[in-house]
DNA sequence: AAAATTAATATGTCGCTACATAAAAATGTC
DNA sequence: GACATTTTTATGTAGCGACATATTAATTTT
């Protein structure tokens, strides 16, 4: 084919996008139907709904059938987060990687965790308190549990070598997961772990998993000062 | 066409996650070509294709050219946030919004604030800072950068009435964003408008954005104590 | 005139074909 | 045997046609 030509749905995306951006197409404002698009492109319909698809997803227009694309008229901020194994995160920085764990034992699930799972009853299960580390250096503290009939396996892993993050997150693939941020002040044992005066703000990353509706872990990671969360977008 | 046989992407996507959270593919496995499953489910090998797409996206799965398709062996948690206008934000809460300019004056560039636009020359900016509030109480204290060289109109903007972050996000859809989340002690400034001690924990989101490579604006928001940040997957 | 029905229409999806592209595997050359 | 070149292969992308589906608009019925 003639490369010069030729277009791809990203090149139709951009264009549509830069209209956007230009104003040419203002918020509120109704675009043409893809098959117009198509027809001035010089390109497949195909093509357009594939531009118009991304655009969609990143939050700039709305479709609706026979109603038509729109610009939106208060575009969201949409971003995307990874988050790694933290030993993979520690090390992608370039340092040394060093678990700990700092206790572990067995019992009947507290209120505060049955409700980030949303169960009613409580259960059997594992907590564990490990400590993850940067260099030598306190990286990320974590409070998890696990559930024991949804995961029995964890009760046979030595966790003193290596870490449930890692472990489940090898050998339990989730179904769904829910993910919170927030801030908080170090209290007595955060700031001992994490080598931090008491009170110092910490960041804070809550998620829980389930596979089916079937709780699987919850964990509190909190991270060392100076922690940063960068998303792509 | 036979409603029961006829299959879609997302069933096909489904079946292929069921199967790796079956462990039926393992970490690391290589799945079948595009085509044997195609031939496998009796769908048409883009329907595959879209498949393979969407959990790739997803992180589950990793694809290349020739080298086919293998199961990640870390997936990578992978969560996408919606940072809506603050107003907008306060109202899905079913709270009163309320906006109050603190103060604005127009400056060259600070390094830190360079540091953020990745540029080496100061320019003219406006800096604004304001208070956002959900019924009558402190929600997010905002600290914002303005580049007026990409952005004059703002200049002629009344901002007592109507906040920069909402001017900005309706008239200067960005074609680049970078958003930061972390944690900060309260210092005076922050206390006094968001009505804490000097200390507490608070959660932080910085967001710079660009129209191709040109600054537009980053801001600093700081978030009253308790804000969380909600993840959907 | 209000309500129910029907038609029109823009987007959504699927199948098929053809070709593009990256990377591994095979082959040829020195 | 080491290196460069060609072939093979699995995924990536585009075009075209057909039908599905949700919604609006038009029409008919009450």
């Amino acid at each position: 084919m003639n490369i010069e030509t030729r277009l791809s749905w990203m090149d139709v995306r951009d264009e549509i996008r830069a209209r956007i951006l230009n104003r040419a197409y203002a918020p509120g404002d109704k675009l043409p139907r893809d098959e117009d698009f198509a027809a001035e492109f010089a390109c497949a319909r195909t093509t357009v709904h594939r531009a118009m698809q991304d655009l969609s997803l990143a939050g700039l227009i709305e479709r609706k059938r026979k109603g038509g694309t729109h610009v939106r008229t208060d575009p969201v901020t949409r971003a995307t987060f990874d988050i790694p194994i933290t030993r993979r995160e520690v090390e992608q920085r370039g340092a040394k990687y060093n678990y700990q764990l700092v206790s572990r034992d067995q019992a009947e699930t507290p209120i505060a965790v049955m409700a980030c799972f949303g169960i009613q009853q409580p259960a059997q299960m594992l907590h564990v308190k490990a400590l993850h580390m940067a260099d030598n250096r306190p990286y990320i503290f974590e409070d998890r549990w696990v559930d024991i009939k949804s995961c029995p396996e964890i009760l046979h892993v030595d966790l003193t070598r290596e870490s449930a993050n890692e472990w489940l997150v090898r050998n339990k693939p989730y179904s769904r997961i829910e993910v919170r941020f927030s801030a908080m002040n170090a209290d007595g044992e955060s700031a001992k772990h994490l080598a931090t005066p008491v009170g110092a703000a910490l960041f804070v990353i809550e998620r829980t998993t389930w596979i089916d509706e079937a709780p699987v872990t919850t964990v509190q990671a909190v991270a060392a000062p100076g922690y940063q969360l960068l998303a792509r977008n």
